[in-house]
DNA sequence: TCCATAACTTTGAAGCACAAAGTGCTTTAA
DNA sequence: TTAAAGCACTTTGTGCTTCAAAGTTATGGA
């Protein structure tokens, strides 16, 4: 038999991570108070997981303004996509012992 | 909006624990050794993580012989299995966006 | 008698999660 | 026109978790 774990994605071991891919696969870009009060968290924390998933570039950020005061808001990338389904499909695979 | 990570088992958020109960959620009792060999695991870290599902009840150890020698197997609780179905449908919620 | 195996426990290092506090910028209220 | 408040962070420090490695105890086989 195949290690059923290995294929899991380390990056979303963390629920907070795992919360956060979750509302982007669904909402096209969410504001970093939005997650923050979805969430219920403190801004650095989500600030730092937020950072982890922008390095992996599973998210992007997006600056724009509205009116004159800046908006800042996530977006989920393609890679971001693909990998979450993969995590997913490992979950489900090891789940149903496939 | 309910905080949708809220209702993610803490004792879940391990890949390891995770892997742990899927296979003794189809199999009714499976040894150390062959939770060893399936999730590629060292004696003590393997050893640790079942420690933490005993401690929360989820698992219990079954001392039996094989002529001589003792065998150890390791069983779902009832508890156990309420657990882990809560877990995954709290996942199932998070990940549809219900 | 010695070695191997099973099933642990203990130890220690490394990494992670999190809250709290601080930062810089901007907007709104007094 | 300060002052206060909000946004989106960064930094810091503590405590927890994970994990490998080594040590332990007991048994079985050569």
């Amino acid at each position: 038999m195949v290690n059923p774990i290995g294929a899991l994605n380390k990056i979303f071991d963390s629920r907070i991570r795992l919360g956060v891919m979750s509302i982007l696969v669904v909402n096209d870009a969410v504001s970093f108070n939005e997650l923050k009060q979805m969430l219920e968290l403190t801004d650095g924390n989500l600030a730092s997981h937020l950072n982890t998933l922008e390095q992996a570039e599973y998210i992007k950020v997006q600056k724009a303004f509205i009116g004159r005061k800046t908006n800042t808001t996530y977006l989920i990338t393609e890679l971001g996509k693909q990998a979450f389904k993969a995590h997913l499909d490992a979950l489900e695979k090891m789940i149903k012992g496939i």
